[in-house]
DNA sequence: AACTATTTATAAGA
DNA sequence: TTCTTATAAATAGTT
């Protein structure tokens, strides 16, 4: 985990492998460690090394042995309770890396959809290119945007300012919904990156906010 | 290890301790994994929570089982081979502290020395208060940035714009190695910053480096 | 073995 | 409890 992101496999390539056996199980050892002191508890763990035949053990072998007869008195029945800890593991793994990629999915989009909002603004149109279904996104957005400006509004107590502002905002969110011309008025988009920067909800105010496409 | 460090010792409040406890043993589990599928070798473990009967253990029972056989099968002396282990696992902990701890020191000392060294500059003097030994790393500093502008100079070609402005730079430490008045020249100063932060070792040339004292 | 750029783990806080 | 987020730690690739 660093400069490169390991793929969770066996690692082919002899010294690459031990080395990385080397660090983990040092690691592994200082997590066990730590969460013995910190919360109290008996844990044990035994490594074997893949040409050693003494494994790495932790605590000493004496803890060892402590935490296995701790085990072994525990009834087969006992022991066998969480028998599908592998395979249930494994499938909350999955699950979880399910929910990831979906939230990057939802992030991703709404990155897409700010940089085209952006780039209508510029161009003082909606694109021909635009399908129905980002169109409806796009929407989504600009709701979400008027309503943190909004927010924004009340908070600041600056109303009377900032007012028909507000105003052409509801009217270029109108057109775009129905996709008509609200957006042609080619000065209207320098007016609003020139005026509305210091209230929309990115750091930048007038352009993407700082490290958005990294 | 987050938001703020944790000093490795029991967590007494409980709630937290359960907390800590949660999340790290998924955490262990998710490692024991980790080395298990990238190194290809058998390992195991057994956490006791502090008031529940049964273990968390991985991989599943059956596969600790299968570890600890190979374990038992050990004779007492192979298995007792590392019995020293818990031990000298500490003193290595404690030696590492120990390393870290001086680079700690002297990354401290560089940067007291950096500002000291940009406090004379500003004004154009150097303190009375500053004793031998600080006189010296000052020195010490100012001779590694004068080695660092050198070679900037050779990778740049500029030699020609900037040679004059090093001799002032020598003509500085010499002042400094000396105790002496070079550096009264109260113009110097602002003449320096203005020029050299562009190749000086540092991001903002004239000031102290982002994120310095943070 | 030591060094960093990155990725992970995780302590607090919401 | 789960979800964020800021920070501390672990560690992959390099030297």
């Amino acid at each position: 985990m660093a400069r490169k992101k390991v793929k969770l496999a066996y690692i082919t390539c002899d010294s690459k492998r031990r080395g990385t056996f080397k660090k983990r199980k040092n690691g592994l050892i200082k997590k066990i460690d730590e969460i013995s002191t910190l919360c109290g508890i008996e844990a044990c763990a035994i490594i074997f090394g893949e040409s050693e035949p003494q494994p790495e053990v932790w605590p000493s072998p004496m803890g060892v042995q402590k935490v296995l007869s701790r085990f072994k008195r525990l009834p087969e029945m006992e022991q066998s309770k969480k028998m599908l800890n592998q395979e249930s593991f494994m499938k909350q793994r999955i699950q979880k890396a399910q929910e990831h990629l979906n939230k990057q999915k939802i992030d991703n989009k709404r990155k897409e959809m700010t940089h085209l909002m952006f780039q209508c603004l510029n161009a003082g149109q909606i694109f021909e290119s635009v399908n129905m279904s980002d169109l409806n996104d796009l929407s989504w957005l600009i709701d979400l945007n008027l309503k943190q400006i909004e927010r924004k509004i009340d908070e600041t107590q600056v109303k009377e300012v900032v007012e028909n502002r507000v105003e052409n905002i509801n009217g270029m969110e109108q057109g775009m919904m129905n996709n008509v011309d609200v957006m042609q008025r080619q000065n209207w988009s320098m007016d609003f990156n020139n005026n509305i920067g210091d209230i929309l909800p990115f750091e930048n105010g007038n352009c993407l906010p700082n490290g958005f496409w990294s």
